[in-house]
Parts: structure tokens; sequence; C-alpha cells
DNA sequence: CCCAGATGGTTGCGTATGCAACTAGTATAA
DNA sequence: TTATACTAGTTGCATACGCAACCATCTGGG
């Protein structure tokens, strides 16, 4: 089974464009000294989840990292106060993860930034009704790789 | 300035989906032991450019990475027998990188495995017409961010 | 010509991440 | 009950990458 000329355009764009808004938005974070994409990821789901608080390889999953990933990335940010291990009754092989007051200030602090870059870059250079396509197709393609968008879909809408 | 819920869901979904695909395919491209996407991507700007060599830097703006970065992938490469370094007579701080017989070699060996696998994993997960609307949309966005997707946005059509 | 500033490439260092191996705890089935 | 398989999390190791510093070279204004 062979590519289309439109399939494989398609990909190519789709993969450039990721890397260069990827690239762009780790630096303005960075430069305006607030947290990652990756953590901003890690601490919304946190927030979202019941009780602001998940089982490790449930997080892993939602947010796209290995166990170990996991492991590591929960540790600095343990260190930083932005999240607790708490240990979980039921399953003594388990670890939850709770978001803490600092981790939700933080991912708070960081979500106008955040949003002014994604506009910067990626919104403000789209056309009319673009967007509203652009959720459809990718939304459904997440759905068939098995993943569920947290929130309908948006992971943050409500913000702002 | 702030994002509508469309555009913000169009982002996470763009997102994630990238991520999905991305994980799934560098697997499948190393249990068929050939070479990674990022690598696949140096091999094909080689392929396509006058003479199938560029300099350093042209090629690491090509396919984002920096100077370091490349330079470092280069070593790989060229211990492996993919590319071959040549001094530039016009500029003596510059270096050529040039493809190598068996580069092309292991470009085309990859190719397959790398069609199936973006058929299996984006292309065949859209609905007919969305290839058109993404190859648009994305193409055009890289456009504004300043990229030129390599041979007419398709950075590969011609093969196979 | 000469020097300041820009450019191309490399290297040291810190960091992030995945895989495989490991420990500990749970579930299943005889 | 006990053996076996599975699951959750952590750790050692290897790899990949970016930034800042560095050297060599080029360029342009005195």
């Amino acid at each position: 089974m062979s590519l289309t000329t439109a399939e494989h355009r398609a990909w190519a764009a789709f993969f450039v464009a990721h890397g260069l808004m990827a690239k762009r938005i780790d630096k303005v974070l960075a430069a305006a000294g607030v947290v990652s994409l990756e953590v901003y990821d890690v601490l919304l789901h946190l927030e979202l989840a019941e009780g602001r608080r998940m089982r490790m390889c449930e997080l892993a999953e939602a947010v796209l990292l290995s166990r170990s990933g996991l492991t590591r990335l929960a540790d600095r940010l343990e260190r930083e106060g932005l999240i607790e291990r708490h240990a979980c009754s039921k399953d003594r092989r388990s670890t939850h993860v709770a978001l803490t007051p600092l981790g939700l200030a933080e991912r708070e602090r960081a979500w106008p930034v955040y949003r002014e870059v994604i506009k910067a870059e990626f919104a403000g250079n789209l056309e009319p009704g673009d967007a509203e396509t652009v959720a459809t197709i990718f939304g459904r393609l997440c759905e068939r790789l098995g993943h569920r968008l947290c929130v309908g879909g948006s992971c943050g809408d409500k913000h702002d």
C-alpha cells in the first residue's frame, strides 16, 4: 500500500510544523521563566484529575512518557515542590502523585505565556475555519490511535 | 489576546497526535532495523540537494537541529559510512557533507518501512480529503514560520 | 593593512529520556 | 496454600540534544 502525494505532503508539513513550533515555544517559555510544555502537561492533567491526583502509570500514559521518564520528572517536580508523592493504601505497589498549591500556581502563572505563544506561532498563522478543521481531524486521529484527550478533547479550554 | 476554544482544541489535538505517532513510528523503524526519522530526514535532504551535498549549517537548519546536534549526528553517520565530510575550498571555515552510495541505499531501504508506518498511523486514520486539507494548512503554517519544505513541500513525493 | 564583529564548526557540560533489569506487591489457578 | 504470571515503580546504562565557550576564518570599516 502506497501513499498518495497529498498524504505524503500532509505528513511532511505536519511533522515540520510541529518541530518548528515546539522549539520556539520551548524557548519562549524558558525565557519567561515558566514551566516547560511537558511539565505544563503534567500539572494540567493532575489539576483536572479526580482529587487532583493520579497514579504514576496513568499519568505516564496520559503525558506520553515512559514509566522511567515519569519517575525522573516526578523526582524533579517533587524537589521543586510542585507535586507530592503519596502511598496508595489499596495497592501498595502504587504511588499517587498530587498537585500542590505551588504546582497549581505555577501552572496558572505559565498559562498566559503559553497561551500567547500558541496564538503567535500556531493559531495566528491559521486561516478562518482552520482551527475547527484541525481540531476535528486531529481529534479523530488521536481517538483512532487509542488516546483520550483530557476534558472533552481540550486539555484546558476553561483556563482564562 | 486569547485563544478560542477551537484554537485550543486544535493545538492540543495536534500536539498529542504528533507525540503518539512519533513514538510509534520510531519503534517500528527501530524494530525493522532501518534508520530513524531524524536520520531519514538528513539523508533525504542530502539526496535532494545540488550535488548531493550541503554545508553543515544549511543542513542543521533544514532538519531542525542545533549546530552542535548536527555535528554529533554527522559524526555518527560518518562512522557508519552513510555520509562523508569534505573541506570547502571557497570558505575554509565551512564543511560540506555529502551522501555516500551506502547512505543512499540505506535511505531507500528505509523508505518502504517508513511509508507503511505513515500509512498505518497517519494517513490511514484520515477521512477522504483530510490529507489535502492538512497539507494546505500546515504547508502554509510552515511558510509563515519561515521554513521552506524541500522539493515543493513534499520532501520526497517522488520516492516509490 | 588592521582590527572589530560576524560566521561555521567543534567540544565540555548539563539534562532528558528510553530500555532492560530489578524489587516489591498483587492476582490467578492448581 | 503455593507457584506463576503480571503490574507499579525505580535504577543503571546508553544515547541524544541544546547552550555556552571556544577556535578558525571571513568581512567590512577605518
